[in-house]
DNA sequence: AATCATAAGTCATACGTATGACTTCGTCAA
DNA sequence: TTGACGAAGTCATACGTATGACTTATGATT
């Protein structure tokens, strides 16, 4: 079993460090710990700093997460890295996580339908302080709740829970209204169909705002996709194909604007020429395309940080739930134009 | 202090189950080590069982670690994470280590210039077992070789570390055998600039290909650009305003071939019909965009999933390192065509 | 000189689990 | 009857750290 690795090495320890700095355990965890001050000299903290760096010692998480009874773990809980906004979520919710000492776990759920299982058990098996959960449903989220854990959930009210709200209601009228001011008329809706209040936020604001333009609505202009571009390129072609077809189309999400883009080509219409298309998105994914897409801002990095930011927070202040709103702004790019 | 939230409820211990139950607590430990037979009766495995499910008992996994010596986590080291090809492979980790037990630890480097401090900083931190790297330079992986902790590299060759190769080589082959077959002679490569290995295999091939078909080599058929659409969208203006220039760029990355994409538009030239453009790229970013990119695909979270497998193998045969080589196939797509 | 305060350390213990060594008890073969 | 043996448990300890309680030594104050 002696192969070449050399495993044996086991790592120093502050029993170690004492030995060979003169000292005892408690003075090197007092040095390592910061409460040096007032109970170790200066002199004697040299010493145990020298000896540590000789053995290459540094504390040992485990042990001390033990004795202190917290981790400093967080998990975040996504459905798909593999969408480039939670993979925003992502960075910004790690560098925030970093800025405070805490480690991000990554809990990717996929298509997988009994993700909460998958939640309580890496709640269980790591030993998670709290945790960040973007997009679940209602019904989840009340579930969810009852867990006795720090939370904070994105894009979800929730009064059990911290939570950080994205101004879709306001980030829906801008979009309306960008198009309405362009002079469309005619104004589709290609909505996702994961999740019910964002959803119905959407859909209210889209509905509010043509009638308040004096527009009547038209169901068949309201057609829904899950996030996948084929599925929203089958569903934006339903609306090109109608008899009398929209000039323009909202989109609850980046990818489902891709999928217009390419229904789009299939019926030989020019964006934005023929067709606007307006649509929430990070900023990656609406620069990549051609033309780029106008679109309502979402800083992911940004809210991954602020969740993290109000967990800990949570975590200090041992206070009740909190709520706290994101605005969102509209970025025109070259996905929208004047009806012809 | 005592604000609504109960933090009081303290987790139940395996001493707490053990009382209820009315045995010891080795017993209790024995039953959930799955050490239970031969040493505990089936009925005091339920008794045992019952006890613990209802005072909702999970063993602590930090003392369990403590007690045991190894973490279960690794850390998987990536620039960045908004670049889907990364978050491919973030995802295909994340989801073989789950079946391993094992918990994946993101760091993201992101632009941190000593982001090897970074590294060594998270694995003293963290306990970590060992760690997959993706995406360092040549000299880089001498130094992290030094480490003595498990280690799988990514696209980059190693005798000191386990190794998990793309067929670069061959994929650059095939992708420069396309295009020659399409009819195309002028042929330009847009290479990254970031790592001295990989752009070398590519230019070599790209190269030695053209030589083989009786092509000279052109200089100024190469340019460089970092991972990043604009700076590539410049790199390729400076192909496409050359006197004679090509009829068709093999890309070093997806994100290089949007930028070739921008530039065509700038200069009025349509894809596939008056450039054609092809380049190693995961899925979802080749078929976002239009006309579709025609690439050499990287089974990005395949790859991520066999980091971890061979990770994980390494712990437990504890041999030599290993090489393994993934090979990468052309899927062609609606960016190449034959010249005009 | 006696008392007190402070600085500089050390001691002992607890965090919750896993496991090798040990005990107890009933059964079965010789 | 004895001895051996396996099954079913229990005991005691170690993993490495942090910290409240305790001990000295050194001045300073009255």
């Amino acid at each position: 079993m002696n192969t070449s690795r050399e495993k044996s090495k086991r790592n120093a320890t502050s029993i170690d460090v004492a030995r060979l700095a003169g000292v005892s355990q408690s003075t090197v965890s007092l040095v390592f710990g910061g409460k040096a001050s007032g109970r170790v000299s200066p002199l004697t903290q040299k010493a145990v700093l020298r000896a540590a760096q000789e053995l290459g010692y540094s504390p040992n998480t485990v042990a001390r997460t033990l004795r202190l009874g917290h981790t400093n773990i967080v998990a975040l809980i996504i459905p798909d890295v593999g969408n480039p906004f939670f993979a925003s979520v992502l960075r910004g919710a790690e560098q925030a996580a970093r800025k405070y000492n805490y480690t991000v776990v990554l809990v990717n759920t996929g298509n997988d339908q009994d993700w909460q299982r998958i939640v309580v058990e890496a709640l269980a098996t790591h030993s998670i302080e709290g945790f960040v959960l973007c997009s679940v449903s209602t019904s989840d989220t009340l579930e969810l709740a009852k867990l006795k854990h720090r939370a904070v959930i994105v894009d979800r009210s929730s009064t059990e829970l911290t939570s950080l709200i994205l101004d879709i209601g306001r980030g829906s009228q801008l979009a309306m209204q960008h198009l309405l001011s362009l002079g469309h008329r005619k104004i589709a809706h290609l909505a996702t169909n994961i999740d019910a209040e964002t959803f119905e936020i959407r859909q209210q604001v889209y509905e509010a705002t043509l009638h308040k333009a004096g527009i009547s609505n038209r169901p068949d202009y309201t057609v829904q996709a899950a996030f996948i571009i084929d599925e929203a390129r089958i569903a934006a072609s339903a609306l090109l194909k109608l008899p009398d077809p929209p000039t323009a189309i909202f989109c609850d999400d980046a990818l489902l604007a891709i999928g217009v883009y390419k229904a789009a080509k299939d019926y030989g219409l020019a964006i934005p020429q023929d067709l606007s298309v307006i649509g929430f998105s990070e900023g990656f994914l609406a620069k990549a395309i051609d033309p780029e897409l106008t679109a309502i801002a979402i800083p992911a990095a940004e809210i991954g940080a602020r969740a993290i930011e109000m967990l800990v927070a949570g975590f200090q202040t041992n206070e009740n739930p909190q709520t706290e709103t994101v605005s969102l702004e509209l970025v025109v790019r070259g996905s929208t134009a004047p009806p012809r």
